[in-house]
DNA sequence: ATATGATTTGGTCAATTGATTGGATCACCT
DNA sequence: AGGTGATCCAATCAATTGACCAAATCATAT
């Protein structure tokens, strides 16, 4: 089995750098036009360039694959979050512009999102691995709370009701992109998020 | 091929009553323990305890079964939110009402909430039946407004800003039950519910 | 240059799948 | 009783799927 993260060790090796990347990457974009569930290892192996055995000598089985691509799915997402959001800002415009940045992040790459709702509803049915849904959410979660706990009138000490206020934003907007998948009714989108950011307002008194 | 909608009709007909109900129940069961995906017709059948080639004589495909899963699952929801609601009630007092009733929809059959949202998800890769994900939105969404329009305290002028924020109270709720979908975590999901209760009030200031 | 181990490949297997066929069975009519 | 058409079933087909194997190929160390 090769090693993924190191990409060079001590004892050299020809040259499979790379080639886990460039099988998710093609797994990925399996997945974005014909969704998880159709996304066998041939079309991913056709898609990848590379032969059918070849994916099973890289990956164990066609699971460990879908995992790999809803991991990077997660990663590319949070490293885009984290790299936003330095500028000082009160929480009133942050909720705003969290949401805004959400929303662009859906526009510039709806089959991915979908993609990641196919698949948190994929491992809740993999017993060994339907934690990683619960997992998915709570990372966003933190990160979300991270993103509204730097606003600059916001204290350390509001931290639970931050984490409150965060879980409410992302939970109610998973629904409204739930809904813009099924419709792709942008204007109404950005309608019902203008009310989420109304509504997330209100639940934030000041102290 | 069997009329389905139509019990009797003038030419008798051996006993086939009810069979596709059977089946179409069957096939919901399968879903629930195995999911969309892995309903097979085989796993179907066995389930209504009838031959694999029974199933294909009164439905035209494995599609169609899923295809009436789905508007069994419609249909029943739509019944029982009708027939309730009944009682003159404010509108603030009927939002947190409502919610809780879906609550109580979603606690009294978890499984079928997970089918459901995996038949949204089916449904938009299949390019000819895309549109009743969207149906399905629009008809709840219509069914929601009503009941909320039907406030002692409401009138039919308020039919657009009624339908609005009906919407508001549909999508985010759908993204609370991903969430509890996920984590089943109903502590959360009652605080979150609450929230969006406020949140809900707050968006309709008396006219 | 040759050996060595990592990597890739074509070919193949066993299992599962949706669907079909032809005949058997049933209820009802005359 | 015999005919008729609807209904059901055992058996089977063709296609697809995930996985595996043995041989070929490649990159590097010696």
């Amino acid at each position: 089995m090769a090693e993924q993260t190191t990409p060079r060790k001590s004892r050299p090796r020809p040259n499979s750098d790379g080639r886990r990347e460039q099988i998710v990457s093609a797994a990925l974009r399996v997945m974005i036009s014909e969704g998880v569930y159709h996304a066998t290892t041939r079309k991913i192996a056709e898609a990848a360039g590379v032969n059918v055995a070849t994916l099973h000598y890289h990956f164990h089985d066609k699971e460990e694959i879908i995992l790999s691509v809803m991991a990077v799915l997660a990663s590319n997402y949070r490293g885009r979050l984290d790299e936003r959001f330095s500028a000082p800002q009160t929480l009133h415009d942050r909720i705003a512009d969290l949401l805004g940045f959400i929303w662009q992040e859906i526009e510039s790459a709806p089959g991915e999102q979908l993609v990641l709702q196919e698949m948190t509803l994929y491992v809740l049915r993999v017993p060994q691995a339907a934690h990683l849904a619960a997992d998915k959410e709570r990372e966003i979660k933190q990160l979300y709370a991270e993103c509204l706990g730097r606003s600059s009138d916001v204290s350390a000490a509001d931290a639970p009701r931050i984490a409150e206020l965060s879980n409410f934003i992302y939970a109610c907007f998973v629904g409204i992109l739930n809904q813009w998948l099924a419709t792709r009714d942008t204007a109404l989108l950005l309608k019902t998020t203008s009310q989420l950011v109304t509504a997330a307002r209100s639940l934030w008194p000041a102290t």
